[in-house]
DNA sequence: TGTGCAACTGTTATAATGTTGCACTTTTTT
DNA sequence: AAAAAAGTGCAACATTATAACAGTTGCACA
């Protein structure tokens, strides 16, 4: 739960992974929830880069490695993961990718760079606090916001055509 | 392109329609844009409630009514639509709504009650700065913003289980 | 006025994404 | 050890979206 690396970096990605996969042990014992070897190595393969993945590609790489698999189960484990604050799901590309803030209540904002695919997480105060505000104004009670910026990142601005 | 009735609020909602389709073929005049029968009759049907749409719920409504209709024809009168700036892809639901700020150049922002499904658009200049520091803070050129609250409406919130 | 191009439409087929229901196993609780 | 709860495997199915291609219509321009 500490901080990360930016996903458009090159970095020590198997640190991001590690990382994740010890903050997920750490989540679920405190909740005592099961973290089983599926959900497990679902979520690792959610982790494998910094682009969301969608449920079949998981599907795709469980069976490749011998996992008798179907797409309940993929679904299943990504739920899961969801409901425990370990994985997100990105609405507008139907595609999931692991949490980088496990732990923080928090109102996640998604980078999406149309260009490579990285999508990078983000907790903003203030913009969390407007839309409580602008939804506050009409009355309404807020209980998960969507919020999704597509776009280009800054490796991709100025070299085209990224990884 | 005048302000609109809330839509948990008893409103005629006629006028809601033809105010949209009115809208709809200015905009589409000026912009040189084909508003051909079966676009109009898409954004009319999803004009009829303030819930949002499946395109297989428009396909269904157009061949109810003896349209020869695919789901291409939907998905392209959609697209159409969308381009245009008259109506909204809401991603969390897969569905489609009119658009409630025609012509207003908006990052909108989609109040959605999970009572009773209808869905408030609105702009507010807090949310948009916001978003728009945060991404720029990352230094990440922001091109779409999908920005989704899903809760309860006030009608919902003392009234359960609403219409 | 026709003729050629671009935009639009119809149709079939198929791809991609997500769910239900049920039998069976494993883990936890008592 | 028995009962209950949680998790898994599996088959079928439901929903959402796109591809490819042929035919048609509207419009600019010779």
């Amino acid at each position: 739960m500490s901080a990360r690396a930016l996903p458009y970096r090159p970095h020590n990605h198997d640190a991001c992974v590690s990382q994740a996969l010890s903050d997920a042990r750490a989540i679920c014992q405190q909740q005592s929830a099961r973290l089983t070897p599926t959900r497990e190595r679902v979520l690792e393969l959610v982790w494998q880069s910094h682009k969301p993945l969608g449920a079949y590609d998981v599907l795709a790489k469980l069976t490749a490695e011998g996992h008798n698999a179907a797409p309940p189960t993929v679904y299943r484990a990504l739920d899961f993961l969801q409901q425990h604050g370990l994985v997100h799901r990105i609405a507008s590309l139907n595609a999931f990718i692991g949490c980088a803030h496990v732990g923080e209540h928090h109102t996640g904002m998604f980078l999406i760079c149309r260009v490579c695919g990285n999508v990078l997480e983000l907790t903003d105060a203030s913009v969390s606090t407007a839309i409580r505000n602008a939804a506050g104004a009409e009355v309404f009670r807020a209980e998960a916001v969507t919020l999704e910026v597509a776009g280009v990142c800054p490796g991709c601005q100025t070299e085209p055509n990224h990884e």
